[in-house]
DNA sequence: ATAAAATATTTAACGTGTTAACTAGATGCT
DNA sequence: AGCATCTAGTTAACACGTTAAATATTTTAT
């Protein structure tokens, strides 16, 4: 059956349950002028190393267009560089600079201390119940209405 | 801890559970001319009646600015229509207009088809344990991070 | 080798998210 | 009444989401 209301419905509420998250970290981030993907794509360079524009946009979940943007900023703030393959010169090499790691390195007490309050008033188990749902459920509509890459096949 | 990669953090996850979802809703609204965040307008005003521009807000989980955007353009296409409050004459009162609940009923049976799509990939069981999740991490942040309302106070 | 198809990224255009500042109308205080 | 304060909504400015189209480069097929 459809949702009755607005309320609970899977889009809004997970709209909601977002908001009630990003609404703590918001205000380290405003602090520091970076903005919520420009900080994804920081996290994104500094965990997984150097990466070309795609792969960071499927890590951090930013679309093309929108990355194009954040690396025009994020280079001239100098948090990271660019660079091209030699063995493809449509794929561009980005990479986090000196100045990026030190502003994460700068802001993990703060990121620390936000998790774990958010952690302590939702409960640490049902973090974890979420995460596992929510996991599930984006495997469950992989693949959906897009043309079917040769992955989700039958492999 | 701190989610130790950015896969298994809320943020990223409520992020991606919700695109995997309004994936399968975006073509219905795109071939339909409407947004998103009209849509939402539109059955705020189906389902609650005539309500002021801040109810709409919360109800829709809109900012101000974007709803006297989103107004706007649906009032241009007459699919809802603004009045003022004769003992207020700062509040705007939105109602829905016959070819918005037109469209609504039209989109009825799609809409169906989508939810029940989603529910057999992902089980209706699952649906309840993530809506009833979602709804405990929303009310276990209120009002933090906030100048606090009167309201939370210790009523 | 060359044209066609595919891929990676960018640009364009429009709507929304977000914060701050602004306007207008209502309330409260003296 | 008159002034400060609060409240509802709008405007402004900038960044991102989203789709479509364009560009440049690589791969594939002939």
């Amino acid at each position: 059956m459809l949702p009755k209301n607005t309320r609970r419905s899977l889009p809004m509420s997970l709209l909601r349950g977002r908001e009630a998250v990003m609404s703590r970290f918001r205000p380290m981030l405003a602090r520091h002028n970076v903005s919520e993907q420009q900080w994804r794509v920081l996290r994104v360079l500094a965990e997984a190393g150097p990466l070309d524009a795609s792969d960071v946009c499927e890590r951090a979940s930013i679309l093309a267009p929108s990355l194009t943007r954040i690396i025009k900023t994020l280079v001239e703030r100098q948090f990271i560089t660019v660079g091209k393959f030699k063995d493809d010169g449509r794929r561009v090499q980005l990479s986090i600079a000196p100045p990026g790691s030190a502003l994460i390195e700068e802001l993990q007490p703060e990121r620390q201390a936000i998790y774990d309050e958010i952690e302590a008033r939702f409960g640490p188990e049902r973090i974890e119940q979420l995460l596992d749902l929510l996991e599930a459920l984006i495997h469950s509509q992989n693949g959906l209405g897009e043309p079917a890459s040769a992955e989700d096949a039958d492999a």
